[in-house]
DNA sequence: AACTTTCATTTGTATATACAATTAATAAAA
DNA sequence: TTTTATTAATTGTATATACAAATGAAAGTT
């Protein structure tokens, strides 16, 4: 059954979860070759792109709870990919250098997920509607 | 910080998954009234309009994977709301008198939560949203 | 300086969702 | 008709995500 046969096909809710379901089904797909998950691979990269950065930081970058942040954080360092390194109140985040030579692959990774996306649904039209729905997202709060 | 200001504001997978978790947000104030979640809300809602509705199908009609939907409906159940009935291996999915008598204050917390998003993002280009979201998850594999 | 408030992060706990394996029932094939 | 394959639904288990509470540190106030 196609999502535009659901009775929910009108519903902001439903087609916005349920686009997002599958996105990351095919994300998932993308990133098993290094073995991490979605939100994992997402999160590696920007503490690859900028070392360093608080846990709250981090929070605010990818759009997910302080909490949610910290139990990624602890899976990847339980992979020997990230070390904290805790000063007062603050906790700076660093890859090590196991996650930095990991750079080529994941770079990969993400590259093959922008090409399986695109193929299926051109390149053009998933740019057009990220952007309208990263606009609509500015205007949510929260 | 804005969602367009993430590293990751031309990406599929970080767009459509930040915007679902925002309007789960929304929607789940929006249901607050009669304590439910929306996902729950939407099942009962699809079970009120046509009882009797097998698993598989709800499955199909809420694009969610049936051990989600088995568990969705173990709840509602344990609510009251519904009632499961078997016939060799197929399951029939039935409202109860007091779901039914719950459809007027269901109805009023879909139509509050149409108004709270219309409201925020104008109804014209909520629409188009939601018809592209649908129309690109229709592209989608499985 | 002592007290209070704020803030960053983490923990305890709860929820949603799904995959893989299982069960039970029907349908198909031999 | 016995066996095999398919199908519907459920269960075991795992993961992601978040709220609320707790912790510990810094900043502000008196």
């Amino acid at each position: 059954m196609k999502t535009s046969d659901s009775i929910f096909h009108q519903c902001l809710y439903f087609s916005s979860n349920a686009l997002a379901r599958k996105v990351e089904k095919l994300a998932i797909e993308s990133w098993k070759p290094i073995g991490l998950s979605p939100s994992h691979a997402y999160l590696l990269t920007t503490i690859l792109k900028q070392p360093g950065q608080h846990p709250g930081a981090l929070s605010d970058e990818l759009q997910l709870a302080p909490s949610t942040i910290t139990r990624l954080i602890e899976k990847l360092e339980a992979k020997r990919l990230v070390v904290r390194m805790t000063s007062g109140k603050l906790t700076y985040v660093h890859p090590t250098q196991t996650a930095k030579n990991l750079q080529p692959q994941i770079d990969n990774c993400l590259n093959n997920f922008y090409k399986a996306y695109s193929s299926i649904l051109g390149e053009i039209e998933s740019q057009k509607l990220v952007q309208q729905m990263v606009a609509i997202a500015d205007k949510l709060p929260i």
